[in-house]
DNA sequence: ATTCTGACGTGGG
DNA sequence: CCCCACGCCAGAA
C-alpha cells in the first residue's frame, strides 16, 4: 500500500539513475516500466524530489515525444536544455533532435521484467 | 473537507 | 492537424 508508494518513487529514482550518459527517457516509459503507465504524472512528481538525488539526472527525462516541459522547475531557465546539450543532444525550442535516437527505453536497457 | 493544478499519456471529435 | 476531456496520484490553497 502505501509502502509500495514510497517503493514507486524509489523505483523511479533507481530507473532514472540507470539512464546512461547522452541518453533520455520518457516519464511514461519509466511508469509503464513501474507497472503505473497510467500515473505517468507520479513519475515526474518523483523527479520533484530527486532534486536531492544528484545521481538521478531529472533532466534526461522529458515528456513522451522528447519535449522538455519541466525545464521550469530546474535552477535556471535553460539549465535542463544545456545539460543535455552537454551531453551532445540538440535541443531546440525545449524540443530534443533526434529524440528516438538518444531515446532509452528501460525495458530494453534493464531487460523488461 | 473540498477544489484545482500539475515535470503525462491516451482517446475522441 | 488542432482542441477537449478523462484517468492517475499527490500536494497546495
Amino acid at each position: 500500500m502505501n509502502q509500495d508508494n514510497k517503493n514507486f518513487f524509489q523505483k523511479v529514482y533507481e530507473v532514472a539513475k540507470h539512464i546512461p550518459y547522452g541518453r533520455v527517457t520518457s516519464y511514461g516509459a519509466i511508469a509503464k516500466y513501474l507497472g503505473a503507465a497510467r500515473s505517468a504524472r507520479m513519475v515526474g512528481w518523483a523527479m520533484n524530489g530527486a532534486g536531492s538525488m544528484p545521481e538521478v539526472p531529472a533532466h534526461r527525462v522529458v515528456n513522451k515525444i522528447g519535449l522538455l516541459t519541466g525545464k521550469h522547475h530546474f535552477d535556471g531557465t535553460n539549465l535542463m536544455q544545456q545539460l543535455l546539450e552537454s551531453e551532445g543532444i540538440q535541443v531546440i525550442d525545449n524540443q530534443i533532435q533526434d529524440f528516438e535516437t538518444h531515446f532509452w527505453d528501460p525495458f530494453v536497457e534493464l531487460g523488461g521484467e
